[in-house]
DNA sequence: GTCTATATTTTGATAGAC
DNA sequence: GTCTATCAAAATATAGAC
């Protein structure tokens, strides 16, 4: 029988992506995580080294989650529908993980400041999921050849742009000044139609290159690993 | 003939641009600014009310600037034209100005806490070219009927992520770590084919029913308005 | 494991000389 | 317009009692 356990850990990681993804790592305060998390800040540093560790932890974390996701879900038949189907699982991840999008978009923005290998490796096998489905499509004859990072950043950009952006929009909406919000819904199938047809091979030419490749090399590490104390 | 003008303005905001696009608008550092422009703290609130107002500032420019150049720019006679050359403007002005990817981003994800009036007016503004040509394609029978920010998203977002994570990329490609780079201009293509191929007209029904309007109601404020201590 | 101080540093912002 | 010096308020991190 599992005991009570500790949830004072699960507590504080919950309430810092929030603080996270909405302030950024700059932006978020240990105070503020700790009020939120409903315990005092000593606790956060009694479970985590530093601000900067618990923040790797919550990105490796999402990291880990999304590839895994990804990875297990490649199950349709055809290229096209893997496609679809590596759209609709990044959207739910991203829809259903508020925080998600946010950390990732600012992640970026930082300029990769926090990216280990851990979240490497994570990055990376979701770039050879959307190889591999392109690869068999260009094999079927069904897709043209692109690079991985180009398609992917075609599906998740919008993905992460219109989730990060949530609130931004519900925050104008409250003072009045809609922008008009789309169906969520529509976006998907706006991204689907953007994915695929971006993929058609050109009418005339038919011949199928080798899609490039997505170079390995770095080895990977278990996604969910100890916590406590690291750097 | 003008004089040589004080230029020291210009310098803090060149400065601070690229201090928030970097780090964000919590993490940017007034001390920072005033090194990089070559001056002292004493001097930023010299010229500016405090570190919101000069940010602000730096995003109200931006945004007016690809407002502009997005109105100014839809010249092409076909509705498909247009809509490459909409894409085309919005990724020159991401490249050619590096902050601005990350600003916009680091905005969104920030809940639009910033985003004021004139700000709105200026994406209010390529919402509405944007659909303008949508509908002009809708009405051509070469489009199928799309909001607005959807469309909007899914030319936007891949750009913006792809040119705000271009210091990520470099960095994790020093470390050694590469995640292999495609072409700029692959990406460009591949979002004009994703854009385009989103928008055709299911194979079956043709008609055209309106595109989502966007509403107006916000006063325009002229980009260019006087500078200095305001709130 | 959890709390209440508190030490230490950083940072936004200003005063006031030149 | 530009600088140096400095204040006052955060904010990260830790000590040490319970």
């Amino acid at each position: 029988m599992p005991r009570p356990a500790k949830v004072s850990p699960d507590r504080i990681l919950a309430a810092a992506a929030a603080e996270f993804a909405a302030r950024g790592f700059a932006g978020a305060k240990v105070d503020r995580i700790a009020a939120k998390a409903r315990l005092n800040k000593a606790m956060i540093y009694y479970h985590f080294r530093n601000k900067s560790a618990l923040y790797r932890e919550i990105l490796a974390g999402v990291f880990g989650t999304i590839a895994d996701a990804v990875s297990a879900d490649v199950t349709a038949a055809t290229p096209d529908e893997q496609m679809r189907q590596f759209i609709r699982t990044i959207a739910r991840e991203a829809t259903g993980r508020p925080h998600f999008a946010s950390m990732w978009l600012r992640e970026l923005a930082d300029g990769g400041t926090h990216i280990d290998a851990s979240i490497l490796g994570q990055m990376r096998r979701v770039l050879q999921v959307l190889a591999g489905i392109i690869g068999r499509g260009v094999a079927a004859g069904q897709f043209r050849p692109a690079h991985p990072l180009v398609v992917q950043v075609n599906i998740v950009g919008p993905i992460l742009m219109f989730t990060a952006s949530a609130p931004a929009r519900e925050r104008l909406a409250r003072r009045g000044e809609s922008l008009a919000a789309p169906a969520p819904d529509e976006l998907l199938r706006h991204i689907e139609r953007a994915a695929i047809g971006a993929l058609q091979p050109p009418a005339d030419a038919a011949g199928f290159s080798a899609a490039a490749a997505v170079p390995t090399g770095v080895a990977e590490v278990p996604a969910t690993s100890p916590r406590r104390k690291r750097r």
